[in-house]
DNA sequence: CTAGATTCCGTACCTTAGTACGGATTGTAT
DNA sequence: ATACAATCCGTACTAAGGTACGGAATCTAG
């Protein structure tokens, strides 16, 4: 089998099918051949270009960034050093982002030092805190 | 002045009016008492809580979740554990974001350095690697 | 008093990453 | 041949957190 349909692309890369036209709206996946009917008919490379979207997805790319990426693998003069260049902003962003979180992680571990645990909810002075807190990020 | 109009407020507050009538909605400000025009005429005292809900907002709660922390506030009954809890809550989730964060850092520089900055994007081991890449959180 | 600013309302729009729906065609298996 | 499954399409809907729009009513300053 040569050739799949949407249906068995789907299944075998783990996607629903609507995620299929969806990526192919999006400009994702290239738009395959039709048959007579108008169905679709893929090949089966498509799969490894799915995973390649749902991997660059775990690492935190958005299907915006994904679509660069792809484009920069087929744009004759792009170079290698471009797309380290967009990991490399990736990496200071997640560092940008790990950083504001200990920063928020700080703040509610601040927070809940002040309470006791006991009372009511309306004299919890972490509800006053909130009034005042500030994270630096 | 005693009493504020929502472009008062708003202004005050450092929101945008649509926002107040978002909040609104949502439940997240108690609807303010009306002139006889509709108008609505709003106590300072909403400028602590749209900081409240800012500064929540800032430490990672969702609108939903800055919701049920006022309600915990009125409801009678609910304790200063049941906000404290809540914060706790927060804290893994954040530990949780940060573990996730790390994990994706690394495969990002173990992906880096498979690239030597140089040569065309067609042939940057990066973009081979993310057909088999995977994060581990 | 009148012009221009503000506020009112419902609704639509935005982003991201899809999922769901419904009706019309095909494809397939018996 | 007939039923049932799969596919097609456009559109609408989801979540979250708002922002924008347009027309009507009201408020305020000169």
């Amino acid at each position: 089998m040569t050739a799949m349909t949407s249906g068995q692309l789907a299944k075998e890369a783990g996607v629903n099918v609507e995620t299929l036209r969806f990526y192919e709206r999006k400009g994702l996946l290239q738009e395959p051949i039709r048959l007579e009917s108008g169905h679709r008919r893929y090949s089966p490379d498509v799969i490894a270009r799915i995973q390649f979207i749902k991997n660059a997805q775990d690492l935190g790319f958005s299907l915006r960034e994904i679509q660069e990426l792809l484009e920069l693998r087929v744009t004759p003069g792009s170079t290698a050093a471009d797309v380290r260049g967009r990991v490399l902003t990736k990496i200071t962003d997640v560092d940008r982002r790990i950083k504001r979180l200990h920063a928020i992680k700080k703040s509610l571990t601040l927070l809940v030092a002040t309470c006791s645990d006991s009372g009511s909810a309306g004299d919890c002075p972490i509800l006053d805190n909130l009034d005042k807190q500030e994270v630096k990020s």
